[in-house]
DNA sequence: ACAATAACTGAACAGTTGTTCAGAAAAAAG
DNA sequence: CTTTTTTCTGAACAACTGTTCAGTTATTGT
């Protein structure tokens, strides 16, 4: 056998990403084979190479893939508003953007010692970007005199780090609509920050 | 070769939970092989067979141990004093105990995915027990009208959430010395849930 | 109809995996 | 000194690893 009927490159590349993503996210990258990979997608593990030159990229590319993603989704959210309106909206789009990919958040975080150096660098800088929008907006509260911050930098980790937390938790059937949690989450932040 | 100079049951067991530890943290378990453990401890992998029945028990014993250590310590810090002082001493506990165990944190909480779901069960349970130690906190500053929390349940898990974080960041070396360090969060977390 | 190209198979490569076990040597017990 | 026990070696097992590639087939272009 060789080419199979309905054979697409426009099909299968999507769906090895998608399915790598599912597996690393579940077992963890070292425990994935590709041959398990190819099997979800329903061939056989040499074709995985018409689409990614090796494992290891794989991997980069999707986290790379996510942290660009996200950027872009923050960027694309308007910035008008005094620093505890761009909290408050920063705080919904985290949460939001986050529980709508636990797989690509999870591998983001977890997988970044599976990386070689190299790509580590870059995935690395690419999250102290997206941190350094955070604490601009920290920054700005403390120079109005809105928020009482001993360290903006701490702070910014410490308020991602508490929002990263819902997707440890939070399921779609559960007892708290989305609307909900944001509320919650909001009251905390908010109150953590304030003067 | 057989037997070896020096070679003591009381120390070669300690050496492999030592050297499995580091290298779970460092490179995930899946990624760590039991020869790669074997010769950090300078013996060969069948060795490593006499103290452990398994790659997973040696894994599921470093989690669990973490966790009862993790219990046993705060068990052993006196709970008097009123809500608001409890949590303080929480915030400080938590802190200082994660601090002082990065490896043991790390893989309590990223590899509980390789566990086996028996043995996924046991730990998830004992983190259970330790997040609800620190809901009853909460539960009676509400109480008693010093703390406003929407829902405790998850103002427990965003305050554990939230110190976690600090190990993403927090070196010996840096900026900050560990009293600074904890004073910084308690502001945050004493605003979050107050009143 | 035919040629060119894109997509995939299936086998093969050398190396690694967790685990078992007979045998050997050091330590402890007598 | 001799026997027993504890601790470890070294080889072996079958299964699996990421990756390469010649060959085969479906699709596309002419």
């Amino acid at each position: 056998m060789a080419r199979t009927q309905g054979s697409h490159s426009d099909i299968t590349g999507p769906r090895i990403r998608e399915a790598a993503l599912r597996l690393f996210a579940q077992h963890g990258y070292a425990a994935v084979s590709m041959r398990q990979i190819a099997k979800e997608v329903g061939v056989q593990a040499g074709a995985l190479y018409n689409y990614t030159p090796d494992k290891q990229s794989l991997l980069f590319n999707l986290m790379a893939g996510h942290m660009a993603d996200l950027q872009a989704a923050w960027d694309a959210v308007p910035q008008a508003g005094s620093a505890l309106e761009r909290l408050r909206a920063f705080t919904g789009f985290h949460i939001r953007f986050h529980l709508e990919r636990p797989d690509a958040v999870f591998i983001a975080y977890m997988e970044l010692r599976n990386l070689t150096e190299e790509n580590f660098t870059v995935i690395e800088s690419l999250r102290r970007d997206y941190e350094n929008g955070v604490e601009g907006i920290l920054k700005q509260g403390v120079e109005q005199g809105v928020f009482t911050i001993p360290d903006t930098k701490i702070a910014t980790l410490a308020v991602i780090a508490m929002l990263n937390g819902v997707n440890t938790w939070y399921r779609s059937e559960g007892r708290l609509s989305l609307d909900e949690v944001e509320r919650v989450y909001w009251g905390m932040v908010q109150k953590a920050v304030s003067t």
